[in-house]
DNA sequence: CTGCGAAACGGGGTAAAGTCCGCTTAGGCT
DNA sequence: AGCCTAAGCGGACTTTACCCCGTTTCGCAG
């Protein structure tokens, strides 16, 4: 009966019951969303259609917003370690301005596949850092620090990550009326990235963004088209 | 007798009772938040408050983030006066590039001045443009192409506007919690902001020594986390 | 001044998030 | 196996945004 075997650090581990409620939770979160959409989705519907009750709910994910951060980090998980240690340019061994804009293409994409739950997990009076960002930013001060030390890179670091998740989580979603927003701004939004990046780290010299041929598989469909004008509502 | 005089665009004027009520509210309104702060403002409080009825604040505001918006919204307009008829280089006169930089500056003093009712009036279920940002998407957009015509101009319009705009009203927000962020932030974040355009305009090879207290190459006196359970393996 | 239609008002009603607390149960210990 | 306690559970309760609709008021025309 020594209490100091564990002293600190391991806070427990989850009871089986638990684990089995969280997931059945999840489970039938996700199927309500795709039955109805995410803002059918009420803490006391989910509960009863689980069979569970509310308090169960609550004391699983905190929040309503927090059911969506859950349900994002399973995806999330693995995005990331695309990112760690998947093939370049997203993984490690590329040059810092390829994987620059392979993340930012990538997150991009990621992020409009997930728009929907992405949005449903902020959460009014929090900061945002849900775990995806703060991802991004790391990874961004990283390749900025390697392909072109500047000064403030810190609040630049900032700055950019804002500029890569806020329009798709913030500034251009669709209340909620149908038209998930054209899957063709993935690509639109990455060329900008693109030229973003190639401007900071070489100068508007540099040739333009076009021909963007990063051929991962994460390239749904970009037949993107140029010469349109008119960026947002 | 003539329903033509003025048969379209005109929605029609306000009754002067609804007018006196809506200053009333604002008013009201601001006295709770000097007194306690932006979110122990209730709905039922202020009606109850101002001596008015609920359905009467609803019908004014259409909703809780709507009094924020117009409470925003007369501070919003004496900010967009200087931008469009103010002294250069903030007005117009001065080089574009050097408007970019005064509007970035002048907008992250002005969104941390404001930032406790510029984050309520955030809309959870409606995309951003609060009118605000919509300004400032605007601005950048016409001084960019001036300053450095570019690819994909609307969409990197977007990025930059939510570079500029996010952080202070999302990323970095207090959740109410007192410490209102360091005043110090929006020369950091100017700073930062000004190293953004100039090299998107000039290139990596600009000198920017300017004014500001930080010229070291990395800065770092920056907050980079609260507590966060099992950080990113 | 009087009548009238549209706008504004009031406040009770609903739905959904989040809190509390007494009861139940998993699972380590003896 | 039996105990014991912290973790987990349920659901009533509270708070708040937002809706609805019968009633009141404004302000214009005659």
């Amino acid at each position: 009966m020594d209490p100091f075997l564990v002293p600190f650090g391991t806070p427990r581990p989850e009871r089986a019951d638990a684990v089995r409620n969280r997931e059945h939770l999840l489970r039938t979160a996700r199927e309500m969303i795709a039955a109805e959409g995410v803002d059918k989705v009420t803490m006391d519907g989910l509960a009863e259609r689980a069979g569970l009750g509310k308090g169960t709910v609550f004391r699983r994910f905190g929040t309503r917003a927090g059911i969506f951060r859950a349900l994002l980090d399973a995806d999330e998980r693995r995005f990331q370690e695309q990112v760690l240690s998947g093939p370049p340019p997203l993984g490690p061994g590329a040059e810092p301005v390829e994987r620059l804009i392979a993340y930012g293409r990538a997150r991009t994409a990621f992020l409009l596949d997930h728009q929907a739950i992405a949005r449903a997990g902020l959460d009014r009076n929090r900061p945002v850092p849900a775990s995806g960002a703060s991802l991004t930013q790391l990874h961004l001060r990283m390749l900025l620090l390697q392909a072109a030390p500047m000064p403030h890179l810190d609040a630049v670091t900032v700055q950019l990550t804002a500029a890569l998740e806020g329009p798709l989580v913030l500034y251009l979603s669709r209340p909620e009326g149908e038209a998930p927003l054209d899957p063709g701004a993935a690509g639109f939004f990455g060329d900008a990235w693109q030229t973003l990046i190639e401007r900071l780290v070489h100068g508007p010299q540099a040739a333009p963004a076009r021909d963007s041929r990063h051929d991962s598989r994460h390239d749904n469909g970009h037949d993107s088209r140029r010469g349109d004008r008119k960026g947002a509502p």
